[in-house]
RNA sequence: CGGGGCGUGGCUCAGUCUGGUAGAGCACCGCGUUCGGGACGCGGGGGCCGGAGGUUCGAAUCCUCUCGCCCCGACCA
């Protein structure tokens, strides 16, 4: 490709709007523009690395036995009824109705279409296991779309669905896949790490998640020091130090506490340590009120709420709902004496003469020892913050920020259970398809990679995604042996099935150079008047910076073992 | 949806508080000089000042309403 007819408009200046890295970049790089929030133009730079990551992600999905579908983006009320999701899944779900009058929606997720095309086909555990995926655009109105390509409502995914006879065959298949997703990542030139996570909307019983190590990412990630463990905060389990306080338990008391709120304010006032405050957090959910206890210092995590007091959604409770609960204002509530189901973070277990509040305004309890003076259901509530005990062995937690690329489901029988997508096992039983998920976001891949691979000057492209293989930037263009040299290389290298970027634009040499430097093609091949009177021409390593003169006729072969 | 902010040539922004009829830099077009790290000179084109209503002799500027966008919190590839 030629520069001087690519539409290939890039920036000097960094576009107001864009506050990620990788976004910056690609906007400045003319890889994208933004045509609603959320929603963007791929240009040609843009599509040519949208469409590598999808090639390698299509190639080893087809390696590791999958099928590629096409599923509509425009799906049916119905189906989502089926499922239940249609009352479940909220204002994500972009409905609308049809001139009919009929109801449908925007696929952010093909589960339902899926399973009814496979319930429609599948008869028998002769035709399972079955791996079918498809790679499209989806999308989700989301609440607060931001970061550019990294959280898009409209995106391309990569989904894939599998079906399975028998549970072993599922879990061979999930097995399966991580390798797959592993070596999707690797291909791609990326740093990450597979981490447990939390099933989410999504719904199923374990999954692992791909993360790309990020200072921007949006999700935080515990990981081992030691060992192999790994996971997301929102899921990362928490393991209690036993701390045997030396502390003699002294009766507790009332004291006044006007005005005094929150846990700073409380904890400033009656000079007590964070550590030592029980905050009492009183949660709605389905089964009711519930009051939710943690350490002063440490946040309550939802997830682990709703799993352990079994509710299927839980929220904090409104000023009103408190005051019923606790018959005080916000800022005042204390387990004891609470009517409600207390449940109490393990690290509650070991304050010793704690502070709580009181139930009534202005008013904290001090020297409360949860044992004695109130009943509670313990359990780990909370998320886990750095140097906290690994679960797995002896080491430490990090906490680091990672961009989620790639989810990996066990979904098991909910969508095939409440679908009827059954088949007939060996004995001519009837029995509901078990099924895995697997899902990896293309466009947050292309971003992740910006966000790894980039300096002050611009992109560095890891090889395999770069949308060109090699930029041949012709100095001077209007010099009649540079342009020839130029040409004649540039030729060469596509001879030779390198994808080259030739920059024959008349412009200054210190605008081409810096276009190449923002745009990132790995190898750059420089013409100029000065080195070609000795018959030579500059090569560039992007990412190394490195540079040699070589001779002209070697120009081609040194570019081809640069990028292999 | 709650809280905060912003909408002025293609881009980055000034002008708004203190109304007087729209600017700069970059980009674009022409000519000339320049030419290996975002050149310079001269000339030029381009703006219902997000939209609607109002106040006023006069509104980018003040008031009301609306739309869009961005940032901070609850969602996810």
């Amino acid at each position: 490709m030629r520069f001087s007819k690519m539409l290939l408009p890039t920036l000097k200046e960094t576009p107001a709007d864009a506050d990620v890295i990788s976004q910056k970049l690609m906007m400045r790089a003319g890889m994208i523009r933004k045509v609603a929030a959320g929603i963007y133009n791929l240009l040609p730079l843009g599509l040519r690395v949208i469409n590598k990551v999808e090639e390698i992600v299509r190639q080893e999905m087809n390696r590791a036995g999958a099928q590629e579908v096409s599923m509509p983006v425009v799906i049916p009320a119905e189906l989502w009824q089926e499922s239940g999701r249609w009352e479940q899944y909220g204002k994500e779900l972009l409905r609308f109705r049809d001139r009919h009058d009929r109801e449908f929606c925007l696929g952010p997720t093909h589960e339902e279409v899926i399973t009814d095309m496979v319930r429609r086909e599948v008869r028998s555990y002769r035709e399972l296991p079955l791996n079918l995926y498809q790679i499209q655009t989806k999308f989700r109105d989301e609440i607060r779309p931001r970061f550019g390509l990294m959280r898009g409502r409209e995106f391309t995914m990569k989904d894939a669905y599998s079906f399975h006879a028998t549970d072993e065959s599922a879990d061979l298949e999930y097995q399966n896949m991580y390798e797959t997703y592993k070596r999707i990542f690797e291909r791609c030139g990326l740093a990450f790490k597979a981490v447990e996570a939390d099933t989410g909307a999504i719904g199923g019983r374990f999954s692992h998640e791909f993360t790309v190590l990020a200072e921007s990412g949006e999700d935080a990630i515990a990981s081992c020091d030691t060992c192999s463990y790994a996971a997301n905060v929102e899921r990362a389990e928490v393991r209690e130090a036993d701390s045997k306080s030396t502390e003699a338990p002294k009766p507790f008391e009332r004291v006044s506490s006007p005005g005094k709120k929150t846990i700073e304010e409380v904890s400033g006032y009656l000079k007590i340590a964070p550590q030592k405050l029980i905050k009492t957090l009183i949660y709605d959910t389905d089964k009711g009120l519930v009051a939710a206890l943690v350490r002063g210092d440490y946040e309550l995590n939802e997830i682990k709420l709703k799993n352990i007091t079994d509710a299927s959604w839980v929220k904090l409770a409104e000023e009103g709902q408190v005051r019923e609960a606790t018959g005080s204002p916000t800022g005042f509530a204390g387990p004891i004496g609470l009517k409600i189901p207390v449940y109490a973070d393990n690290s509650i277990k070991y304050i010793v003469n704690g502070a709580t509040g009181a139930n009534e305004a202005d008013a904290h309890l001090i020297n409360v020892n949860p044992s004695r003076d109130f009943k509670a259901t313990y359990a780990d509530i909370r998320n886990a913050v750095n140097a906290d005990l690994c679960p797995r062995c002896n080491g430490h937690l990090e906490i680091k920020r990672g961009i989620e690329v790639g989810h990996i489901f066990k979904l098991g029988t909910k969508y095939s259970e409440a679908m009827g997508a059954t088949f007939l096992d060996e004995e001519g039983k009837e029995r509901p398809i078990i099924m895995g998920c697997y899902g990896i976001g293309i466009g947050r891949t292309a971003a992740a990679a910006i966000e790894q691979n980039h300096d002050e000057f611009g992109i560095i492209w890891p090889k395999p995604l770069a949308p060109f293989g090699c930029e041949v930037v012709a100095v001077n263009i209007k010099d009649e042996e540079t342009s020839k040299t130029a040409v004649a290389i540039y030729g060469a290298l596509k001879d030779k099935g390198i994808d080259a970027l030739l920059d024959d634009r008349d412009e200054r040499a210190g605008v081409k150079f810096k276009d190449a430097d923002l745009i990132g093609i790995p190898v750059r091949v420089t013409i100029g008047e000065r080195n070609l009177k000795q018959g030579l021409v500059e090569i560039k390593e992007r990412k190394s910076g490195q540079v040699k003169l070589v001779k002209v006729e070697e120009a081609v072969a040194e570019v081809g073992s640069l990028l292999s």
